[in-house]
DNA sequence: GAAATATATTACTACTAGGTAATGTATTGA
DNA sequence: TCAATACATTACCTAGTAGTAATATATTTC
């Protein structure tokens, strides 16, 4: 079975389903067609292919709803696989861990629990 | 021209070229034929590519010593092109960074500054 | 139930990218 | 200078993948 961290990484090394997973990110729940909508070079058979992308590599889940379909991220599974590969890096990296916690912080204020 | 964060994934898409950088990491300064030695499914061109991928993408440097080729992480672009990307979802991964941010200082200990 | 909608799936094409082998280019050493 | 070393570059092959169009499957609406 292929590593996890393989498919975390061939699923971000494409730029559209990156973007995918900043729209999740950004309104939550969102429906295909939503987001074939802001992919004006592409059709929707495409989006969905790249969904389904990021559902075999356990980013993403979705639910019915009637005949749409509701796409969200799975963060557990994005944070899990990602976390360890950061970690052997840490040591590279202080400062910027440092800055991106202090974005993390300012974000928690900003956010309610 | 291309994104920095499209050539930083592209970059990482590949499980040989993570490999290169994990093994640069923990040695610092390697040369290529050492890296090849690390291989035995490769030939030592197939890892100049890799390598020439990976300094297109900005993580790796090398200098020249003799006629051997020193590389090692280039971790400011390493970290300055992850690090804004990272922050985006930052919201969604709160209990993991806070795991990372443990990570981190646990090793700032080991470490001598 | 027929038409329309929303998404998934399949078949196909074109391009990309990883791999090797062969060649080129410095550099070291005999 | 000639051979060997260390790496880069090029040409080539192949496999994988992003894209489309066409088709299939539910689901809603008329």
């Amino acid at each position: 079975m292929p590593d996890a961290q393989d498919e975390l990484f061939k699923a971000l090394a494409d730029p559209t389903r990156r973007r995918v997973l900043d729209l999740l990110a950004e309104r939550g729940e969102t429906t295909v067609g939503e987001l074939v909508a802001e992919f004006p070079g592409l059709v929707a058979s495409g989006i969905s292919k790249h969904l389904m992308a990021l559902r075999a590599a356990g980013l993403v889940r979705s639910t019915r709803d009637g005949r749409r379909q509701n796409y969200r991220l799975e963060s557990e599974a994005f944070a899990s696989a990602l976390t360890p590969w950061l970690a052997k890096y840490e040591p590279y990296w202080s400062a910027a861990l440092e800055r991106l916690r202090a974005l993390a912080e300012c974000a928690e204020g900003d956010r309610k629990d």
